[in-house]
DNA sequence: CCGCTTACCTAGATCGTCAAGGTAAATAAA
DNA sequence: TTTATTTACCTTGACGATCTAGGTAAGCGG
């Protein structure tokens, strides 16, 4: 779903400061499998998120061993977070409703 | 919310046959306000759907005695609509899941 | 006859996404 | 020791949907 990407790696950092990959990994995980992060999306949106300053990277090393760029969200990225989630919840629920859907 | 206009265009067709100028303010009252349909949208969507077989156009008189192009659903376009509901509706609670977010 | 509303249409730009590539390093396998 | 696999990052080019900001025309009310 086209403009969500950005929320859902701001909701997915919100726990732990995670690398790209992980991040992919976890939103995959939390979907129960239905969303899939391709890298062509992925890396791109974490370079605009952190030249918009939602997220700051540091380089590390990765749980198996191997060097890997880990992202935290700042306090801008939190404050987007949470208006992007009303916003996206507020349309999803104008869109069942044309849809004549109740997500009983 | 991008790639939904084609389905909620189709959705409102299900009913009756409407004038662009209809849909849109029949998209908008459904969705109680909360979605504004710009005419920069409705008209190159309409183009792409009539190109793709989805809908149907006939010139016309509008309730209100202008001339007005009347759109209708093929059955293809029924067809079509039905995926893309249930698409949707599997991405929202994907999305939704991710949020830690119920629609209760 | 003037302005408002209804109704349709388009050009240009932007933005997010994806496909399809590539690099590098650590580990496992042969 | 060489090779393959996995992890991890990155970029380029194209595409598709949307929005902004215009424009046209015709009916209706004042």
């Amino acid at each position: 779903m086209q403009g969500t990407l950005d929320m859902l790696i701001l909701r997915v950092l919100q726990k732990d400061s995670l690398h790209g990959w992980g991040i992919s990994q976890r939103i995959h995980l939390l979907s129960e499998d239905m969303l899939k992060v391709e890298e062509g999306s992925l890396y791109p949106a974490l370079y605009r998120m952190e030249r918009k300053g939602h997220i700051r990277a540091k380089w590390g090393i990765s749980e198996l061993n191997r060097k890997a760029k880990f992202y935290e969200v700042t306090a801008a990225g939190k404050k987007h977070y949470e208006s992007e989630r009303k916003n996206w919840i507020q349309l999803a629920r104008a869109t069942a409703l044309v849809l004549g859907h109740t997500f009983s």
